[in-house]
DNA sequence: TGCGATTAGATTGTGTACGATTTATTGTTG
DNA sequence: CAACAATAAATCGTACACAATCTAATCGCA
């Protein structure tokens, strides 16, 4: 069944790209975060942002970037949109005014409380068993990492 | 170890979020295909638009928004990119003036043959074997359609 | 000390995503 | 067959992503 397809050319068809795979439960999951988040008036890239200083508070920009793989032509909008609805400050550090500290506002830190069990009804929408997850979990982490040392060792080597 | 993190009332640091390895794989996986997709002039949404195509040409818009999860806010402007680049053309079915029908340019079909082993310096980097990936493709359609499962049904209950 | 290199953010432009709305066409029902 | 509902795309506004570039601050080393 699986080597039978004659409509196309590809390896394989679009139903078995790992990419399509992941760039579509990207979205799924979105989807899934969307009315929780809309409680909260935050955007899912916002949503993370704040776990990330619900963690760790007064992180640089840098420090954020490194964190959840973003650059500061991403965070440094996402960050004043954050400042703007109250969550965050964003002040430069007295000590190297290069960089751009981050706190938490008493606002931002209060929303804790009300993001606090959106995880677990996430965990829910997934159907999926705490051993399912955390697998799969790894098996992304360990996919990023390859993908990245791929990537940046990649010099494409041209024909 | 990982009961023991005390920064944070969340039940999960981000490190153990599965939406985040999920979004961190898929902007790996963006930042993997993007050298490749260079020599095709293409963006990854345009690419795997295009893979939908080459399996099925003459798709209307709405089969390849089922196909891809995408509508037409989304694929209307890209499909007119695509159009522009001498890809895909599009035109009006004439049964049902309401469906527009993309159909592949020689060009376009061409293509095909600049982009079949791709998928291949992907899997090279994705550094899994085979059969993890399968099992990873094949977890993360099952993640997928019961997130979608339990969005569609979400009247999301108010407090 | 001073000047080029490095670093951290910010800015700009292009291209997705997607909610909300609009337009045009087709279906339906009295 | 006329009014209205349903459907398919397109449009508009907001918000990521990210390449490329710019600005300002710091570092390094002669």
């Amino acid at each position: 069944m699986s080597d039978s397809v004659s409509s196309s050319k590809l390896p394989l068809p679009l139903d078995h790209f790992l990419c399509f795979a992941i760039y579509s439960a990207n979205h799924s999951m979105n989807r899934a975060y969307k009315p929780f988040l809309a409680d909260l008036n935050l955007t899912y890239p916002q949503y993370i942002v704040m776990v990330a200083l619900w963690e760790k508070d007064g992180q640089t920009v840098k420090s954020l970037g490194e964190t959840l793989f973003l650059a500061s032509n991403t965070l440094t909008p996402l960050l004043k949109r954050l400042e703007k609805m109250g969550h965050v400050t964003r002040q430069r550090d007295p000590n190297d005014e290069r960089q751009v500290v981050i706190y938490l506002t008493p606002q931002g830190q209060a929303l804790e409380e009300k993001a606090i069990n959106i995880p677990e009804c996430i965990l829910a929408a997934t159907g999926l068993t705490p051993d399912n997850i955390e697998y799969l979990q790894a098996q992304l982490s360990h996919l990023r990492q390859n993908l990245e040392a791929a990537t940046e060792t990649n010099t494409h080597i041209e024909t």
